[in-house]
DNA sequence: CCTTAAGCATACCGATCGTTTTACATAAGC
DNA sequence: GCTTATGTAAAACGATCGGTATGCTTAAGG
């Protein structure tokens, strides 16, 4: 249906030289909104505009393709800790706006943390695709508590791992619910717990400018 | 290999009568520890010791059958209220109990909460599978709610989803690190929650001799 | 320009999936 | 003990999966 004018090559454009973007776009399209395993090469290759010889040419199998969908999500997902020369929000901001979800204005069914989605999905821990989102989760944890240790909590890892454990609950029961309101009740949670444990550093260090706010 | 003796069909015995319940019984075996999609029809039938012309007498599809499963799972795994006739601990054992995991003696990996992975493994959010698994979730926390209400909590239906939050959480950060230790991190949280709300009882209502342990 | 690296369409492969079919066997209840 | 509901083994179906092969086309850089 909707064939092009000829019939022989006509229907598909080509595109010239940025395939290997394109599939990496259409990868996180498709693999973040259906998940790894409903997603096909061929409407893979479909959405990228790309035929399939040129996605296996860019990447010789499926689990390479979700290594590299994965990989390219951890940097734009894990939250940055801290640093000199960029100006930063104050610790208790750093900490919550893990909570601040931008749901994308699609109709698509939400789908919380495509990690938690790819653990679930395949099954075998020892998979590069689960291992993978196993470190990631670690790493999520590790940002947070380092956030939290400079911001001088006395038991970062703690406080570190149980906003990682609300996080994931939140991203875990709207993919459940197929609502993204569980962000709010995490936030609130966790704002608590941020709070206790901030509320110690006063009598350990000074309060600073950036303490609270 | 290890065929039987004669060479018609003498491999697997008949088992008589009890088919469904075979077959029920692996289903929550293979579809628990590898779940839904990584189970095949095949291995299925041979782990329940039943021919698949058995199989799909008593399930006309692996859909009707994962959702045979996933109702049985209902009964098994909802946190009971508290009923008059039958001896219950006091509700802050009851809203804590859920966070007492009892990791199966085998190597397993291990894999959270069922309905959380059946929601993650069918993306589809119009999908019998999935409705079932977002309407026990939403079930158990009610059920949580309602323990809440009747110790005289403020707000039972916020306690309610913030301990179902922190049970979904503790179980999908459990399968995505291959860990149960996650469920003492989420129970530590559960605890001051349940306490602070619990606190506010008392000035409410006196006392019980069941209000605390 | 013109070469050539890169991309194109499409048919096909073997494996595996859920499901059906064929022909046969036996446990359970009267 | 006979009947029959219930069970069995095994092959095969069509669909779909990840992945490959073939042959051709074109965009991009010197």
């Amino acid at each position: 249906m909707l064939k092009g004018v000829t019939e022989s090559h006509p229907v598909r454009r080509r595109r010239g030289r940025g395939a290997r973007e394109r599939i990496l776009k259409a990868a996180t399209q498709l693999f973040t909104a259906q998940g790894v395993n409903a997603t096909g090469m061929d409407q893979l290759s479909t959405v990228a505009e790309v035929s399939k010889r040129t996605l296996y040419t860019h990447f010789p199998s499926k689990d390479e393709l979700v290594g590299a969908y994965l990989q390219s999500l951890v940097d734009a997902l894990l939250p940055v800790p801290p640093s000199p020369d960029r100006p930063t929000p104050s610790p208790r901001e750093q900490l919550l706006a893990v909570f601040d979800w931008k749901r994308p204005e699609t109709t698509a069914p939400f789908r919380g943390c495509p990690f938690l989605n790819v653990s679930a999905e395949v099954p075998d821990p020892g998979h590069s695709a689960h291992q993978l989102a196993a470190a990631y989760k670690r790493e999520f944890a590790r940002r947070l508590t380092d956030i939290a240790r400079q911001a001088g909590v006395a038991d970062p890892e703690t406080l570190g791992e149980q906003l990682a454990l609300l996080f994931d609950g939140a991203a875990a029961r709207g993919t459940a619910l197929n609502s993204s309101h569980t962000a709010a009740c995490a936030r609130s949670i966790a704002e608590s717990l941020v709070d206790a444990a901030l509320a110690g550093v006063s009598v350990m260090r000074p309060v600073t400018s950036s303490q609270r706010h």
